[in-house]
DNA sequence: AATGAATGAGTCTTCATTCAT
DNA sequence: TATGAATGAAGACTCATTCAT
């Protein structure tokens, strides 16, 4: 159990926020003017897609001129990287609050308040994801950047997989492969993000997203108790 | 259960594959053009994404002249959208091929080879409505598109609530929710997909794409025995 | 009085229709389709300027095809010269009929009836001559080509200038140059069509064109009584 | 007759050309670019109509790179606009330089020089009219934009009703309708400078441009005397 | 160091003209 | 000879990046 591969997460993501992130570019002076830039970057990725936001944009919208971004980042991407990784910090770091605590509560009931915490990391996460996917090497930097150690969407799946396995421990669920799990509640909260993104009606299913709650639940059952006879 | 939404579906797929789609655009003399136009396409969006695909890329592939687009093609997107359903239907096409037939075999096993159809599906997919998020209202095209009779995910999953739904039928799978069941098969099927997608070390979990196939057998075997006690 | 240097236009006139026109191109074996494309540019022409149309239209409007005009026309503006000069003879052709004669009926009453028929002389040229100012190559070829003897608005302008001379000769009219006085009362009705053409408010003046009749009258007495004290 | 409605035009010309234009466009820092701009445009216009001259010739005529443009005009039809209106307001603003004073001077010979004041404003501003004429919608941006007080073409025609209106009042001039006679006057310098454009022998006679003045004092003179017996 | 105007390559689209059938 | 699909030059406009102030 204390040998799950994702047990060490927790001290990494110490360790990770304490220290800033490996500098992505040529820095220059001050650094709030950086914060500025990110700041309003990761302002207007909430509502667009990358490809959708220019530089004048992104100066416009941190009150500076355009020439600064090239001060503090080699170029559109390497700022576009940073707020992208802020955006996701940001994510990231509300998971796991309020989250309950194995041992306590119902379990099923436990399993729903993750669930309905991953379908919301799904719903803020895929959109960026996807621009990502537009841009591979964007995609490849931005990977590589929130590859270190505590970082990332492993992080977060790291919580799911200590509840999971603690439950196991104190016998409130039953044996099962903890990755394999995680794969699947996480997957499955995907697919229900993936479907109020699509349109009205999406392309794995009819259910309007706000019928996403109540399909929730029924996905945590089937989760719980299986397909087998 | 055998009321289950998705019971219908496969009767439309034989409708739906039987009958030529209704033309997207306007159309000119030679048909072959226009396929030349849409296997080029086709080709460039398998490696690229769509947003990073110009008309002279186009042309170019297809050995033709920039203009020729515009006889064949109300404007590019048409073309795009033409050729991405292009895509999605060969997929889709081979999706049914050679699955297990219900009361056939064993069951775990034939769930393995359902899940390993729809991970592939998974990864065909998953670029071109990637692609497509970054730009909304061709997103929305797209859908409308493969949202008529026999077109779409939709369609796939069918096949896939059509076997759980008939094993049930012959006691071989136990009482669950065919729809939930549905969504947290292909779900985790995405998230191992995205995993391959997104670099060599993922967002989800650090398994190379070659090892996924031995995570979908595990994937399987907690989709089968469930988490509970 | 038989010495206005605009007399000689009828007989010209005479010559003029009765010979067709000089070839424009490299003729080809069909002449009905020739007139079949002139046709159909003159009737675009009437709706549209000359650079709103294309090629592709023309044949359409046709009901041929766009390669047939190139095998009776140089190019697409040699068509456009051609079906300009249909549209012009049209339209001047129509202007004397129905005219009053000299030394019957007002001579106020008449000169207003004259002067309605150069209004809409000039309301019906006027936006095909702009239309080729905005092509001087094209203009040129154009009054190279109404040049010729017995064409082009010289034809019209004599009409009117016969009419004068003759109330002159009738003494109904006084003793002034004829072909100021023709230039004067065309000017007048061409400034006034072109208020009309300009917009509600026009470049000259406020006038609404339904009230340009009110106003050609307002003129005509001008133009007959004088400035003088 | 002191109530000739073109009467306060004066004033509002004043008014007019002491104040610098609304600006037509988002305007960028450089006042001194904006205005190579608009001169290049301008430069153009004389030799070519707008249909003919391309973002590109703009600028290079302005020494400049294509982008700039769209930093201090909209687009290009709000460069062209500026443009148009410079050159109007240059030929307006000379129009009245040097013309004769009401009750001084010999009324015909003044008339005279009225009458070469409108011609050569014809000429100058006829090109630009017919170019707009084209483009309809420029056309009406172009109308809607000169119709300000103190703008247009009314401007200039109000000075020859002043002149007019004065020498009637002075007696030197009898009984007629102002408004009329400036419309025959005008229309008549139009038609004669119609003749020059269209070509070294034009639409209404075969005077070459260099004759015209000739022409200029027959008119006048057939415009005091009148056509009545 | 900050500014923001200038740059110009690159995008989609139109259309007169050609030419194989 | 008629057809109409193919061609590709040209047009307006965008936007990441540079650089003089």
């Amino acid at each position: 159990m204390s040998h799950n591969p994702l047990d060490h997460i927790a001290a990494a993501h110490q360790r990770a926020f304490g220290t800033p992130r490996a500098a992505v570019t040529s820095s220059a002076g001050n650094p709030a003017l950086r914060e500025q830039l990110i700041d309003a970057a990761e302002r207007l990725l909430a509502d667009r897609q990358v490809s959708a936001i220019t530089t004048r944009d992104i100066a416009r919208a941190a009150g500076l001129s355009v020439g600064v971004l090239y001060n503090y980042f080699g170029n559109k991407n390497d700022l576009v990287v940073a707020a992208l990784l802020r955006r996701y910090d940001a994510q990231l770091a509300v998971f796991g609050e309020g989250l309950p605590v194995a041992g306590e509560g119902d379990v099923e009931a436990n399993l729903v308040r993750y669930a309905e915490a991953m379908f919301g990391l799904a719903n803020d996460t895929l959109p960026a994801v996807a621009s990502l996917m537009s841009d591979p090497p964007l995609m490849h930097r931005f990977v590589a950047e929130i590859h270190g150690p505590g970082y990332g969407m492993r992080q977060t799946l790291g919580q799911v997989a200590a509840y999971l396995t603690a439950e196991q421990g104190l016998g409130r669920l039953g044996e099962f492969d903890v990755a394999s799990a995680v794969t699947a509640f996480m997957g499955s909260m995907i697919a229900l993000g993936l479907q109020g993104m699509v349109g009205v009606q999406g392309l794995i299913d009819d259910a309007a997203p706000d019928e996403a709650r109540a399909e929730i639940t029924g996905v945590v059952r089937v989760l719980i108790d299986g397909l087998g006879a």
